[in-house]
DNA sequence: GCGGGTACTGAACAGCGCTCAATTGCTTGC
DNA sequence: GCAAGCAATTGAGCGCTGTTCAGTACCCGC
Protein backbone atom coordinates (compact mmCIF):
# COMPACT_ATOMS: atom_id res chain seq x y z
CA UNK A 1 0.00 0.00 0.00
CA UNK A 2 1.06 3.87 -0.02
CA UNK A 3 -0.77 6.83 0.35
CA UNK A 4 -4.68 6.27 1.98
CA UNK A 5 -5.32 9.53 2.97
CA UNK A 6 -8.70 8.11 4.43
CA UNK A 7 -8.26 10.25 7.35
CA UNK A 8 -6.87 13.54 8.33
CA UNK A 9 -4.06 13.34 11.36
CA UNK A 10 -6.62 14.90 13.76
CA UNK A 11 -9.07 12.01 12.25
CA UNK A 12 -6.78 9.47 12.83
CA UNK A 13 -5.44 10.39 16.26
CA UNK A 14 -9.11 10.44 17.82
CA UNK A 15 -9.41 6.88 15.71
CA UNK A 16 -6.73 5.63 17.85
CA UNK A 17 -7.53 6.69 20.73
CA UNK A 18 -11.09 5.52 20.27
CA UNK A 19 -10.09 2.17 20.54
CA UNK A 20 -7.42 2.14 22.46
CA UNK A 21 -9.69 3.38 25.22
CA UNK A 22 -12.11 0.30 24.48
CA UNK A 23 -9.10 -2.19 24.75
CA UNK A 24 -8.20 -0.08 27.82
CA UNK A 25 -11.65 -0.53 29.55
CA UNK A 26 -12.32 -4.12 28.01
CA UNK A 27 -8.95 -5.79 28.80
CA UNK A 28 -6.29 -3.80 30.92
CA UNK A 29 -3.34 -1.88 30.06
CA UNK A 30 -1.20 -5.14 29.35
CA UNK A 31 -3.69 -5.16 26.24
CA UNK A 32 -2.89 -1.92 24.70
CA UNK A 33 -0.35 -2.82 22.31
CA UNK A 34 0.76 -1.03 18.97
CA UNK A 35 -0.43 -3.77 16.51
CA UNK A 36 -3.41 -4.21 18.48
CA UNK A 37 -4.37 -0.99 18.17
CA UNK A 38 -3.83 -0.87 14.73
CA UNK A 39 -5.38 -3.87 13.17
CA UNK A 40 -8.33 -2.50 15.22
CA UNK A 41 -8.38 0.28 13.32
CA UNK A 42 -7.07 -1.19 9.74
CA UNK A 43 -3.90 -0.02 9.74
CA UNK A 44 -0.33 -1.20 10.58
CA UNK A 45 1.62 -0.14 13.46
CA UNK A 46 4.16 1.92 12.17
CA UNK A 47 1.29 4.84 11.25
CA UNK A 48 0.24 5.68 14.61
CA UNK A 49 3.84 7.08 14.93
CA UNK A 50 3.13 9.29 12.49
CA UNK A 51 0.70 10.40 15.04
CA UNK A 52 2.10 9.91 18.44
CA UNK A 53 5.85 9.84 19.54
CA UNK A 54 5.69 6.64 21.17
CA UNK A 55 3.48 4.65 23.73
CA UNK A 56 3.98 6.42 26.18
CA UNK A 57 2.85 9.35 24.57
CA UNK A 58 -0.25 7.56 23.16
CA UNK A 59 -1.41 6.44 26.55
CA UNK A 60 -0.86 9.93 28.14
CA UNK A 61 -3.50 11.42 25.41
CA UNK A 62 -5.30 8.45 26.72
CA UNK A 63 -5.40 9.70 29.99
CA UNK A 64 -5.78 13.30 28.93
CA UNK A 65 -9.48 12.12 27.79
CA UNK A 66 -10.18 9.83 30.88
CA UNK A 67 -9.20 13.01 32.76
CA UNK A 68 -11.87 14.85 30.75
CA UNK A 69 -14.87 12.84 31.20
CA UNK A 70 -13.91 12.87 34.72
CA UNK A 71 -14.28 16.15 35.28
CA UNK A 72 -17.23 15.69 33.05
CA UNK A 73 -18.92 13.55 35.50
CA UNK A 74 -17.58 15.47 38.25
CA UNK A 75 -18.33 19.02 37.44
CA UNK A 76 -21.98 19.28 37.64
CA UNK A 77 -21.92 18.36 41.37
CA UNK A 78 -21.82 21.43 43.09
CA UNK A 79 -24.70 22.71 42.33
CA UNK A 80 -27.98 23.79 45.34
CA UNK A 81 -27.99 22.14 48.67
CA UNK A 82 -25.12 22.75 51.93
CA UNK A 83 -21.65 22.08 51.93
CA UNK A 84 -22.06 18.53 53.21
CA UNK A 85 -24.34 17.25 50.90
CA UNK A 86 -22.41 18.32 47.88
CA UNK A 87 -18.85 16.77 49.22
CA UNK A 88 -21.14 13.56 49.53
CA UNK A 89 -22.62 13.95 45.80
CA UNK A 90 -19.14 14.82 44.57
CA UNK A 91 -17.44 12.12 45.85
CA UNK A 92 -20.06 9.73 45.05
CA UNK A 93 -20.07 10.66 41.44
CA UNK A 94 -15.71 10.59 41.25
CA UNK A 95 -16.57 6.74 43.00
CA UNK A 96 -19.24 6.29 40.29
CA UNK A 97 -16.38 7.18 37.67
CA UNK A 98 -14.06 5.19 39.25
CA UNK A 99 -16.09 1.86 39.50
CA UNK A 100 -17.64 2.30 36.00
CA UNK A 101 -14.32 2.86 34.11
CA UNK A 102 -11.50 1.40 36.94
CA UNK A 103 -9.34 -0.05 34.09
CA UNK A 104 -9.08 3.57 32.04
CA UNK A 105 -8.93 5.28 35.74
CA UNK A 106 -6.01 2.73 36.90
CA UNK A 107 -4.57 3.92 33.83
CA UNK A 108 -3.92 7.54 34.51
CA UNK A 109 -1.89 6.85 38.06
CA UNK A 110 -0.61 3.04 37.46
CA UNK A 111 1.52 4.22 34.64
CA UNK A 112 4.87 5.26 34.99
CA UNK A 113 6.08 7.59 32.57
CA UNK A 114 9.63 7.57 31.19
CA UNK A 115 9.47 11.07 30.08
CA UNK A 116 8.27 14.35 32.00
CA UNK A 117 4.44 15.22 31.75
CA UNK A 118 3.94 18.08 28.86
CA UNK A 119 2.30 21.63 29.77
CA UNK A 120 -1.03 20.54 29.01
CA UNK A 121 -1.10 17.92 31.40
CA UNK A 122 -1.22 18.87 35.21
CA UNK A 123 -4.45 21.75 33.88
CA UNK A 124 -6.24 18.53 33.12
CA UNK A 125 -5.68 17.46 36.42
CA UNK A 126 -5.80 20.85 38.33
CA UNK A 127 -9.60 21.33 36.64
CA UNK A 128 -10.60 17.82 38.52
CA UNK A 129 -8.98 19.05 41.61
CA UNK A 130 -10.81 22.28 40.94
CA UNK A 131 -14.44 21.47 41.66
CA UNK A 132 -13.12 19.96 45.34
CA UNK A 133 -12.19 23.46 45.94
CA UNK A 134 -15.27 25.05 44.42
CA UNK A 135 -17.49 22.99 46.47
CA UNK A 136 -15.58 23.55 49.68
CA UNK A 137 -15.48 27.58 49.36
CA UNK A 138 -18.46 28.50 50.93
CA UNK A 139 -16.70 27.27 54.36
CA UNK A 140 -13.67 29.73 54.08
CA UNK A 141 -13.69 33.03 54.18
CA UNK A 142 -11.72 35.11 51.29
CA UNK A 143 -8.97 35.41 53.41
CA UNK A 144 -8.32 31.81 54.23
CA UNK A 145 -8.34 30.73 50.39
CA UNK A 146 -4.96 29.00 51.60
CA UNK A 147 -6.59 26.87 54.36
CA UNK A 148 -9.48 25.87 51.88
CA UNK A 149 -6.89 24.74 49.11
CA UNK A 150 -4.90 22.97 51.91
CA UNK A 151 -8.68 21.11 52.77
CA UNK A 152 -9.37 20.35 49.14
CA UNK A 153 -6.37 18.89 48.75
CA UNK A 154 -6.27 17.03 51.64
CA UNK A 155 -10.19 15.65 51.09
CA UNK A 156 -9.13 15.23 47.67
CA UNK A 157 -5.97 12.92 48.21
CA UNK A 158 -8.21 10.79 50.87
CA UNK A 159 -11.31 10.07 48.46
CA UNK A 160 -8.32 9.33 45.62
CA UNK A 161 -6.87 6.57 48.04
CA UNK A 162 -10.09 5.08 48.91
CA UNK A 163 -10.57 4.88 45.26
CA UNK A 164 -7.41 3.19 44.89
CA UNK A 165 -7.93 0.86 47.88
CA UNK A 166 -11.34 -0.43 46.83
CA UNK A 167 -10.44 -0.94 42.77
CA UNK A 168 -7.97 -3.24 44.59
CA UNK A 169 -9.84 -5.39 46.64
CA UNK A 170 -8.01 -4.40 49.47
CA UNK A 171 -11.52 -2.08 51.42
CA UNK A 172 -13.01 -5.14 52.88
CA UNK A 173 -16.40 -2.24 52.55
CA UNK A 174 -17.64 0.08 49.89
CA UNK A 175 -15.69 3.24 49.48
CA UNK A 176 -18.72 5.12 49.80
CA UNK A 177 -19.01 4.25 53.77
CA UNK A 178 -15.72 5.35 53.82
CA UNK A 179 -16.24 8.45 52.19
CA UNK A 180 -19.26 9.46 54.06
CA UNK A 181 -17.74 8.97 57.29
CA UNK A 182 -14.46 11.11 55.99
CA UNK A 183 -17.04 14.35 55.10
CA UNK A 184 -18.81 13.61 58.52
CA UNK A 185 -15.52 13.98 60.80
CA UNK A 186 -14.53 16.85 58.40
CA UNK A 187 -17.77 19.09 58.45
CA UNK A 188 -17.55 18.20 62.69
CA UNK A 189 -13.95 18.69 62.49
CA UNK A 190 -13.74 21.94 60.88
CA UNK A 191 -16.97 23.52 63.17
CA UNK A 192 -14.77 23.21 65.92
CA UNK A 193 -11.51 24.06 64.84
CA UNK A 194 -12.69 26.92 63.06
CA UNK A 195 -15.64 28.45 64.73
CA UNK A 196 -14.99 27.76 68.25
CA UNK A 197 -10.86 27.73 68.97
CA UNK A 198 -8.60 30.00 67.42
CA UNK A 199 -6.66 27.36 65.38
CA UNK A 200 -6.93 27.61 61.92
CA UNK A 201 -8.42 25.04 59.46
CA UNK B 1 27.09 -25.72 32.17
CA UNK B 2 25.27 -28.24 34.14
CA UNK B 3 24.45 -28.68 38.03
CA UNK B 4 26.22 -26.36 40.24
CA UNK B 5 24.14 -26.68 43.70
CA UNK B 6 26.13 -23.34 44.75
CA UNK B 7 23.19 -22.24 46.62
CA UNK B 8 20.36 -24.53 47.84
CA UNK B 9 16.54 -23.30 46.68
CA UNK B 10 16.12 -20.93 49.45
CA UNK B 11 19.37 -18.70 49.02
CA UNK B 12 18.79 -18.55 45.68
CA UNK B 13 15.54 -17.23 45.75
CA UNK B 14 16.78 -14.75 48.52
CA UNK B 15 19.21 -13.81 46.21
CA UNK B 16 16.48 -12.85 43.51
CA UNK B 17 14.84 -11.27 45.55
CA UNK B 18 18.03 -9.03 46.93
CA UNK B 19 18.44 -8.53 42.85
CA UNK B 20 15.34 -7.63 42.48
CA UNK B 21 14.82 -5.48 45.17
CA UNK B 22 18.31 -3.12 43.63
CA UNK B 23 16.61 -2.79 40.54
CA UNK B 24 13.60 -2.04 41.01
CA UNK B 25 14.85 0.40 44.34
CA UNK B 26 17.27 2.40 41.68
CA UNK B 27 15.61 1.76 38.35
CA UNK B 28 11.40 1.47 38.25
CA UNK B 29 10.27 -1.82 37.68
CA UNK B 30 10.44 -0.92 33.94
CA UNK B 31 14.35 -2.57 34.65
CA UNK B 32 12.94 -5.85 36.00
CA UNK B 33 13.62 -8.07 33.41
CA UNK B 34 14.64 -11.71 34.33
CA UNK B 35 17.46 -11.57 32.47
CA UNK B 36 18.91 -8.60 34.14
CA UNK B 37 18.41 -10.47 37.04
CA UNK B 38 20.01 -13.62 36.77
CA UNK B 39 22.76 -11.81 35.31
CA UNK B 40 23.01 -9.50 38.70
CA UNK B 41 23.40 -12.92 40.48
CA UNK B 42 25.28 -15.00 38.07
CA UNK B 43 22.97 -16.89 36.42
CA UNK B 44 20.69 -17.17 33.47
CA UNK B 45 17.42 -16.16 33.32
CA UNK B 46 15.76 -19.51 33.13
CA UNK B 47 16.98 -20.93 36.67
CA UNK B 48 14.50 -17.91 38.19
CA UNK B 49 11.48 -20.30 36.91
CA UNK B 50 13.03 -23.22 39.25
CA UNK B 51 12.68 -20.72 41.97
CA UNK B 52 9.53 -18.61 41.05
CA UNK B 53 6.32 -19.50 38.48
CA UNK B 54 7.00 -16.16 36.37
CA UNK B 55 7.43 -12.47 36.77
CA UNK B 56 4.40 -12.23 38.24
CA UNK B 57 4.88 -14.56 40.84
CA UNK B 58 8.79 -12.75 41.59
CA UNK B 59 7.26 -9.45 41.75
CA UNK B 60 4.62 -10.67 44.21
CA UNK B 61 7.49 -11.96 46.55
CA UNK B 62 9.25 -8.93 45.99
CA UNK B 63 6.04 -6.86 47.35
CA UNK B 64 5.79 -9.27 50.56
CA UNK B 65 9.32 -8.48 51.80
CA UNK B 66 7.98 -4.42 50.89
CA UNK B 67 5.14 -5.33 53.32
CA UNK B 68 7.23 -6.90 55.79
CA UNK B 69 9.48 -3.94 55.99
CA UNK B 70 6.99 -1.52 55.86
CA UNK B 71 5.55 -3.48 58.87
CA UNK B 72 8.82 -3.20 60.46
CA UNK B 73 9.09 1.06 59.86
CA UNK B 74 5.55 1.49 61.08
CA UNK B 75 4.94 -1.36 63.45
CA UNK B 76 7.33 0.59 66.18
CA UNK B 77 5.18 4.04 66.85
CA UNK B 78 2.09 3.47 68.70
CA UNK B 79 4.11 3.29 72.09
CA UNK B 80 3.10 5.98 74.72
CA UNK B 81 1.52 9.77 74.22
CA UNK B 82 -1.65 10.68 73.41
CA UNK B 83 -3.52 9.05 70.23
CA UNK B 84 -3.13 11.78 68.25
CA UNK B 85 0.46 11.82 68.74
CA UNK B 86 0.30 8.30 67.98
CA UNK B 87 -1.40 8.57 64.75
CA UNK B 88 0.81 11.53 63.76
CA UNK B 89 3.93 9.21 64.71
CA UNK B 90 2.62 6.49 62.58
CA UNK B 91 1.64 8.91 59.15
CA UNK B 92 5.27 10.29 59.55
CA UNK B 93 6.71 6.47 59.67
CA UNK B 94 4.62 5.37 56.43
CA UNK B 95 5.32 8.75 54.52
CA UNK B 96 9.11 8.17 55.51
CA UNK B 97 8.99 4.61 54.00
CA UNK B 98 7.30 6.21 50.86
CA UNK B 99 9.85 9.01 50.40
CA UNK B 100 12.75 6.56 50.71
CA UNK B 101 11.54 3.58 48.61
CA UNK B 102 9.17 5.27 46.37
CA UNK B 103 10.04 2.41 43.60
CA UNK B 104 9.61 -0.44 46.04
CA UNK B 105 5.86 0.83 47.20
CA UNK B 106 4.51 1.72 44.01
CA UNK B 107 5.77 -1.70 42.68
CA UNK B 108 3.11 -2.83 45.68
CA UNK B 109 0.29 -0.74 44.10
CA UNK B 110 1.36 -0.43 40.47
CA UNK B 111 1.89 -3.47 39.28
CA UNK B 112 -1.60 -5.22 37.84
CA UNK B 113 -1.31 -8.77 38.53
CA UNK B 114 -3.05 -11.14 35.85
CA UNK B 115 -3.59 -13.81 38.86
CA UNK B 116 -5.17 -13.92 41.88
CA UNK B 117 -3.34 -13.26 44.99
CA UNK B 118 -2.33 -16.22 46.84
CA UNK B 119 -3.47 -17.32 50.48
CA UNK B 120 -0.22 -15.93 52.54
CA UNK B 121 -0.69 -12.01 50.67
CA UNK B 122 -3.82 -10.48 52.24
CA UNK B 123 -1.94 -11.03 56.03
CA UNK B 124 0.53 -9.33 55.07
CA UNK B 125 -1.41 -6.01 54.07
CA UNK B 126 -3.81 -6.37 56.96
CA UNK B 127 -0.76 -6.79 59.33
CA UNK B 128 0.57 -3.20 58.49
CA UNK B 129 -3.12 -2.09 58.26
CA UNK B 130 -3.51 -3.22 61.60
CA UNK B 131 -1.50 -1.00 63.21
CA UNK B 132 -3.82 2.04 62.53
CA UNK B 133 -6.57 -0.03 64.23
CA UNK B 134 -4.62 -0.67 67.36
CA UNK B 135 -3.39 3.15 67.55
CA UNK B 136 -6.95 4.36 67.41
CA UNK B 137 -8.66 1.52 69.60
CA UNK B 138 -8.49 4.08 72.66
CA UNK B 139 -10.55 6.00 71.32
CA UNK B 140 -13.26 3.48 70.97
CA UNK B 141 -14.80 1.07 73.58
CA UNK B 142 -14.65 -2.39 73.42
CA UNK B 143 -18.45 -2.29 71.96
CA UNK B 144 -17.48 0.13 69.17
CA UNK B 145 -14.70 -1.89 67.00
CA UNK B 146 -16.52 -1.52 64.41
CA UNK B 147 -16.86 1.92 64.02
CA UNK B 148 -12.94 1.50 64.92
CA UNK B 149 -12.16 -0.68 62.24
CA UNK B 150 -13.82 1.53 59.78
CA UNK B 151 -12.28 4.83 61.02
CA UNK B 152 -8.97 2.66 60.82
CA UNK B 153 -9.81 1.95 57.12
CA UNK B 154 -10.57 5.78 56.31
CA UNK B 155 -7.86 7.25 57.46
CA UNK B 156 -5.29 4.55 56.11
CA UNK B 157 -6.89 5.15 52.76
CA UNK B 158 -6.31 8.79 53.67
CA UNK B 159 -2.67 8.00 54.12
CA UNK B 160 -2.20 5.99 51.54
CA UNK B 161 -4.01 8.54 48.96
CA UNK B 162 -1.68 11.22 49.96
CA UNK B 163 1.48 9.19 49.50
CA UNK B 164 -0.02 8.04 45.99
CA UNK B 165 -0.40 11.65 45.31
CA UNK B 166 2.90 12.99 46.66
CA UNK B 167 5.06 10.51 44.99
CA UNK B 168 3.31 11.72 41.68
CA UNK B 169 4.19 14.98 42.14
CA UNK B 170 0.44 16.07 42.14
CA UNK B 171 -0.15 17.34 45.31
CA UNK B 172 1.87 20.89 45.71
CA UNK B 173 2.25 20.50 48.94
CA UNK B 174 4.27 18.07 51.86
CA UNK B 175 2.17 15.11 52.19
CA UNK B 176 3.08 15.56 55.88
CA UNK B 177 1.07 18.77 56.14
CA UNK B 178 -1.94 17.85 54.17
CA UNK B 179 -2.02 14.22 56.89
CA UNK B 180 -1.65 16.80 59.88
CA UNK B 181 -4.76 18.33 58.60
CA UNK B 182 -6.37 14.82 58.48
CA UNK B 183 -5.57 14.10 61.44
CA UNK B 184 -6.71 17.55 63.30
CA UNK B 185 -9.91 17.29 61.78
CA UNK B 186 -10.80 13.39 62.65
CA UNK B 187 -9.57 14.29 66.32
CA UNK B 188 -12.01 17.05 66.75
CA UNK B 189 -14.63 15.67 64.60
CA UNK B 190 -14.50 12.39 66.61
CA UNK B 191 -14.74 14.02 69.77
CA UNK B 192 -18.03 16.05 68.44
CA UNK B 193 -19.34 12.98 66.91
CA UNK B 194 -18.92 10.45 69.66
CA UNK B 195 -18.58 12.29 72.78
CA UNK B 196 -21.25 15.16 72.30
CA UNK B 197 -24.02 14.14 69.81
CA UNK B 198 -25.70 10.47 69.61
CA UNK B 199 -24.39 9.82 65.92
CA UNK B 200 -21.78 6.80 65.52
CA UNK B 201 -18.62 7.22 64.69
C1' DG C 1 -1.90 12.73 -17.51
C1' DC C 2 2.15 13.26 -15.32
C1' DG C 3 5.46 14.34 -11.65
C1' DG C 4 6.31 15.20 -6.68
C1' DG C 5 5.43 14.64 -2.28
C1' DT C 6 3.71 11.89 1.40
C1' DA C 7 0.85 8.54 4.05
C1' DC C 8 1.38 4.05 4.60
C1' DT C 9 3.26 -0.63 4.69
C1' DG C 10 5.99 -4.47 5.88
C1' DA C 11 10.20 -6.20 7.00
C1' DA C 12 13.53 -5.95 10.36
C1' DC C 13 15.90 -5.11 15.00
C1' DA C 14 16.63 -5.60 19.69
C1' DG C 15 14.70 -7.07 23.65
C1' DC C 16 10.99 -9.17 26.36
C1' DG C 17 8.86 -13.47 29.19
C1' DC C 18 9.00 -18.06 29.03
C1' DT C 19 10.02 -23.18 27.66
C1' DC C 20 12.64 -27.21 27.13
C1' DA C 21 16.09 -30.54 25.18
C1' DA C 22 20.62 -31.13 26.12
C1' DT C 23 24.38 -30.98 29.10
C1' DT C 24 27.23 -31.41 32.99
C1' DG C 25 28.50 -31.88 37.43
C1' DC C 26 27.16 -33.71 42.04
C1' DT C 27 25.70 -37.73 44.71
C1' DT C 28 24.72 -42.04 45.89
C1' DG C 29 25.18 -47.34 45.75
C1' DC C 30 28.32 -50.67 45.18
C1' DG D 1 37.04 -45.48 43.94
C1' DC D 2 34.18 -45.90 40.22
C1' DA D 3 29.95 -46.02 37.63
C1' DA D 4 25.36 -44.93 37.14
C1' DG D 5 21.73 -41.91 37.74
C1' DC D 6 19.74 -37.75 38.88
C1' DA D 7 18.77 -32.88 38.69
C1' DA D 8 20.34 -28.05 38.35
C1' DT D 9 21.60 -25.11 34.82
C1' DT D 10 22.21 -23.56 30.27
C1' DG D 11 21.33 -21.66 25.82
C1' DA D 12 18.83 -21.84 21.88
C1' DG D 13 14.47 -20.63 20.38
C1' DC D 14 9.35 -19.24 20.23
C1' DG D 15 6.15 -15.71 19.90
C1' DC D 16 5.53 -11.49 21.43
C1' DT D 17 6.67 -6.46 22.22
C1' DG D 18 7.90 -1.25 20.82
C1' DT D 19 10.13 1.13 17.36
C1' DT D 20 12.46 2.38 12.87
C1' DC D 21 12.79 3.04 8.04
C1' DA D 22 13.39 2.03 3.04
C1' DG D 23 10.30 1.46 -0.32
C1' DT D 24 5.90 1.87 -2.42
C1' DA D 25 1.51 3.23 -4.08
C1' DC D 26 -1.43 6.63 -4.02
C1' DC D 27 -3.34 11.69 -4.03
C1' DC D 28 -3.00 16.21 -5.68
C1' DG D 29 -1.43 20.28 -8.27
C1' DC D 30 -0.05 21.40 -12.61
Amino acid sequence: MGRRADHTPEQLRALVLDAARKIVAAEGERALTTRRIAQDIGYTSGTLYNVFKDRDDLILALNGATLDELFAAVSGTARGADVEKRLRALARAYIGFVRAQPQLWSLIFEHSRATPEPDWYPPKVARVFGVMEETLAPLYGEAARRDCAQAARMLWASLHGMCVLESKGALAMPATTLVDGLIRHFIAGHEVLAGGGRRKA
